[in-house]
DNA sequence: CACAGGAGTGTAGGGTTCAT
DNA sequence: ATGAACCCTACACTCCTGTG
C-alpha cells in the first residue's frame, strides 16, 4: 500500500468507476483495475462492490476512503511545497462553526488568499460538534470550535471570550437595552438546539448552576431557523452580539446584555493532535490568530481576549 | 555494462448489467 | 432483443532493479 495506490483508491471512489478514473489518472482502464485489485489482495478484502454502471465502496472500502483522504492531502502538500521551495501549497482544509463563519470567515479568507495564493483553501461549516468529530477523523486540518473539551485529542489554542446576549423580536420586550440577570433570562421561552450543541450545553450548564430550569421550546438545529422564528416572536435566544448584528442593525430584532452572572463561550482553535501540521496548516492558523486580534482590536466582534 | 527477472502498463476481446 | 457502458482476463511489451 502505497501513495499512488491511495490515490487511486480516492479517485475510484471519486468517479465511482473505474473507467472514469482510469481517465481522471490519464492511465488505462485495465491497469487501474488491476491496481484496485493488488490492494484488495493486500488489504484481503475487496474494497468496492463492481456492478453494471460503476463501482461503489464496501464498508472496507469506506473506512480505508476516510484514513486515506488526510494522509493523501497532508502528503499533496508536502509534495507541492518541495517542489515549489517551501513557500505553503496543496490543499488545507478548515472547519468552522456558522456564527463564526459570520464574522470571521470573509477576512481570514481574503487575507489568507492574498498571502498564500498557491494554497487552495477549502472551507467547511458545521455546528462544534461537528467539527470536533470531523477534526479527530481527519477530514480537517484546522477547526475553529466552541465549548471544546479537554483531552479530546485535538491541539487547541484559545481565540477568545464571546459574550452571550439575549436575543428578541423587536417590540416584544419593553426593556429591550436594560441588562437582564441571567436567571431571568433562562426562564424565558428560548429556542435553542439541541445537546450536545455547545450553546446548548453551555446554557444547560449555565442554568444547573444557578439551580434554574431553563425554558426550552422548541428545539432547533440551524442558525437561520433560530433566528427566524425568534424575528416572528415566537420566543427568545441566546446568541453571541457578532451572530445577529446584521438583524439588529436592520432592526429585525434587538438584544439584551446579560448580567449576575453573564454567560460567555470560548472560541479556540483547534488542530489534531498527533499530526505534525503542513506549512499550508500553519499559515492558516497565524491568519485566523491575526484577523480575531484585529477584529477585536477595531471591536467589529464584540469579544474579548481569553483571560 | 549486459542480462535476467519482476512489476507495471496497454491493447484486444469477452462477459455482465442496464436502459431502450 | 439490442446496444452502450463497464469491468475482467490474456497476452505482449516496456521499464526498472539486482546480479555477475
Amino acid at each position: 500500500m502505497d501513495i499512488a495506490a491511495l490515490r487511486a483508491l480516492l479517485t475510484i471512489a471519486d468517479c465511482a468507476s473505474i473507467s472514469r478514473a482510469a481517465e481522471r489518472l490519464d492511465t488505462a482502464q485495465p491497469a487501474l483495475s488491476r491496481q484496485l485489485k493488488r490492494l484488495e489482495d493486500e488489504v484481503g478484502t475487496p474494497l468496492f462492490a463492481r456492478h453494471g454502471r460503476g463501482v461503489k465502496p464496501t464498508a472496507a472500502g469506506r473506512a480505508l476512503i476516510a484514513r486515506a483522504e488526510p494522509l493523501v492531502r497532508q502528503f499533496t502538500s508536502l509534495e507541492a511545497e518541495l517542489k515549489g521551495n517551501a513557500t505553503p501549497a496543496g490543499e488545507v482544509v478548515l472547519g468552522v462553526p456558522p456564527t463564526a463563519a459570520l464574522v470571521l470567515l470573509p477576512e481570514v479568507v481574503a487575507d489568507f488568499a492574498a498571502r498564500h495564493p498557491r494554497v487552495r483553501l477549502k472551507v467547511v461549516e458545521g455546528f462544534s460538534g461537528f467539527v470536533t468529530e470531523w477534526l479527530e477523523a481527519g477530514r480537517l486540518d484546522l477547526g475553529i470550535l466552541y465549548h471544546a473539551a479537554p483531552g479530546s485529542g485535538l491541539h487547541l489554542e484559545p481565540l477568545l471570550d464571546e459574550p452571550l446576549v439575549l436575543v428578541s423580536a423587536p417590540g416584544s420586550d419593553p426593556q429591550t437595552g436594560h441588562p437582564l440577570p441571567l436567571a431571568k433570562a433562562l426562564t424565558r421561552r428560548l429556542i435553542l438546539p439541541s445537546p450536545p450543541h455547545g450553546l446548548r450545553v453551555l446554557v444547560d450548564q449555565a442554568a444547573a448552576r444557578l439551580g434554574v430550569r431553563p425554558w426550552i421550546d422548541p428545539e432547533v438545529e440551524g442558525l437561520p431557523a433560530i433566528k427566524g422564528l425568534v424575528a416572528k416572536g415566537l420566543g427568545d435566544t441566546l446568541l453571541p452580539a457578532a451572530a445577529v448584528a446584521e438583524e439588529v442593525a436592520a432592526g429585525r430584532l434587538t438584544t439584551r446584555h446579560l448580567e449576575n452572572p453573564g454567560l460567555s463561550r470560548r472560541l479556540v482553535l483547534a488542530r489534531p493532535a498527533g499530526r505534525t501540521p503542513t506549512t499550508a496548516t500553519t499559515r492558516l492558523a497565524e491568519t485566523v490568530h491575526n484577523q480575531v486580534h484585529h477584529l477585536l482590536a477595531t471591536g467589529r466582534w464584540p469579544a474579548h481576549r481569553p483571560t
